[in-house]
DNA sequence: GTCTATAATTTGATAGAC
DNA sequence: GTCTATCAAATTATAGAC
């Protein structure tokens, strides 16, 4: 379900900031009504329980990534640009919009998460991997498919990890080391 | 303070549990009270707050982590026996705990906790720090300080990082893949 | 130290008016 | 589509008996 008009897709957004701060356990309903202002009965409206809303929230998380990382065969951009594209997006995480990733976020509740929740987070954990396996085929072409895979699983958790500590410490820079020894 | 009981203890005990899948705002204080076998009131007696509750969890987390790791710059046992044992104890955590490390869980959630709560995550992350920059120090003993730092941070972030990716996919297999990089 | 009882608030969710 | 009103349950926390 994409969002179809504004009051969902300001619910989406308010939503998407509150989980990547508190976490699915840690906003409520009436959170998101205040942030948008309405009534949390209109939230219900919108997405009926609590996993409706998080299902979306991550989905639509996942779609809005994709598009900005765009075709990782796209000749147009070297593959070096793409790995340095996806790096930054983990780095607008920190800088930017000052939260976590969202899949990191809920990929650390997972065991807690309603299946169809949990689900969506893994499935964007796949798609990630995939686009940076592709990417990782273009900068080596003679790499093993086992050796691209651990590759961009290595960039992964190394990004999502990187994102806590640097938040949790309170220093940027720690991201910033550790991302840059990806871009060569 | 440490558990000085057998009833503080076991709070903790269950209470750390909670926290390691759940988070800590997805657990209550009926829930450790359940899981000990008493009332409310009494975790309240051992821990007035939930915020007293959070620190002295993540507290005891740490020492015990400290504990295990032992002394870094012991000669009886070799540096990568060190490195090796402390990707071990996050192996563990998949394995045996079948729950996230406490520290991620909480770094995640950091900027929505108790300021007190907040810091205690951090000093996980600055003693982890530490211990391995000794570590690797005894690894290569000309390498520059920043690196020594930034090699720890690496791994750091990356066992953190792959025990999410591994637990929300399900998939042991991928947290030993993204380890095993960092013993040769 | 543990209990019962309770306060004050918040939670996810629904019924029904407009 | 949004509201008021409400529910039943759960939340953190305290007072006071035993």
């Amino acid at each position: 379900m994409a969002a179809k008009n504004d009051t969902q897709s300001k619910i989406l957004d308010v939503a998407e900031t509150r989980i990547r701060v508190s976490g699915y356990n840690g906003f409520s309903f009436r959170d998101i009504a205040a942030d948008v202002g309405i009534k949390s009965a209109s939230v219900h409206y919108h997405f009926p329980t609590k996993a409706d809303l998080g299902v979306n929230v991550m989905h639509g998380y996942t779609e809005r990534l994709l598009e900005y990382l765009g075709d990782p065969e796209d000749n147009n951009v070297s593959a070096k640009a793409l790995l340095q594209r996806y790096i930054d997006r983990y780095h607008q995480c920190l800088i930017k919009d000052k939260a976590m990733c969202l899949a990191c976020m809920m990929g650390a509740e997972a065991s807690s998460l309603p299946e169809v929740v949990a689900q969506e987070v893994a499935r964007f954990f796949e798609l990630n991997i995939a686009w940076l396996k592709t990417v990782y085929q273009r900068i080596d072409s003679n790499e093993k498919k086992k050796k691209l895979k651990a590759k961009a699983l290595h960039l992964l958790a190394t990004l999502q990890g990187a994102l806590i500590i640097a938040r949790t410490m309170g220093n940027t820079k720690i991201f910033e080391r550790i991302s840059s020894e990806f871009v060569h």
